[in-house]
DNA sequence: TATTGTTATACTCTATAACTATA
DNA sequence: TATAGTTATAGAGTATAACAATA
């Protein structure tokens, strides 16, 4: 009940708000010819099951892409995992010492710059990587049963093509 | 500096760990066959020039998805609005009511529910959406500026079969 | 002067529990 | 008993300002 519009009426012509028409199937014809909707609905649904799948290895997507990258990128620094990532410097400090503290990763001092890090996955975090890589290319392969192998690769090749 | 790890060398072979090693261009080979990554990515770059080019209209993405369906649907409940959309029901209430204020859609009780409520856009609504469906769809061929229309077609059909 | 890493903090988004009115 | 809408609130995610150490 609107507190604020006295007269509600007065914004419900006839023509456009008939009380005797209610809607049994949604149109969403419109919003899905947009792709920004479109690529947040597949992207919500991945993650979905990426969270059920990984989560013997307590890792998040953005966990998990932060220590993937530091294991395929060693002496890696915060400042690259931000601007690769997308993510701001105050948010990274809690997951690696997150990941530090599970010993999943150390840091060593950056053989040139004595302001950085440079940031190193353990054995027993490449060890977790592995597998949690392994859970994760499972992932993708579920969530991709219905695309053909060529699909799949077309649409890896038009998502970067609409974000690089 | 670690507080927790006395011995960080520990953790730090030195097969696994060289500190004379630092890293010029990121290998964001594994993470860039992700599904999931590319669609998160290009749904974010999609909203940051979404939101740039609706500012006018002060309609985040939500906003906006949540009124082009009422205008298109008119008398959707919030019910079918959350399913339709993923939202849940408390978080539809203050978006509802922030339309409602803005006089771009009003409430009407439902023909045969007397617990719903029919959404209805205002002809105040119906303008606003046409034209920020119109930049809406602006921004949908700025971001595809890189894609063919076949291409374009293409992703779409393609995200959907991802999470449909 | 600019940059890396960090702290503190605010803001936004999303999720849960519980209530009312009606089915 | 179940559902639509709502309230209050908790939690997760994202953002800005400011600082120390180093370039």
């Amino acid at each position: 009940m609107s507190v604020l519009l006295k007269h509600p009426e007065r914004f419900m012509p006839k023509a456009l708000a008939n009380p005797t028409i209610c809607i049994d199937q949604v149109d969403t014809g419109y919003i899905e010819t947009l792709i920004g909707y479109n690529a947040r609905r597949a992207a919500l649904a991945v993650i979905e099951v990426f969270l059920q799948r990984l989560a013997p290895y307590k890792l998040r997507p953005v966990d998990f892409s932060v220590a993937s990258l530091i294991v395929h990128n060693p002496g890696i620094t915060s400042r690259q995992l931000c601007s690769t990532l997308g993510i701001l410097p105050p948010n990274l400090v809690g997951l690696i010492n997150m990941l530090q503290k599970r010993g999943l990763i150390c840091k060593r001092p950056h053989p040139s710059d004595g302001r950085a890090n440079g940031l190193h996955a353990t054995a027993t975090g490449i060890a977790l990587l592995r597998a949690a890589e392994t859970a994760a290319t499972a992932v993708e392969d579920d969530v991709a049963n219905n695309l053909t192998l060529a699909e799949r690769k077309t649409l890896l090749r038009l998502l970067k093509k609409v974000y690089l």
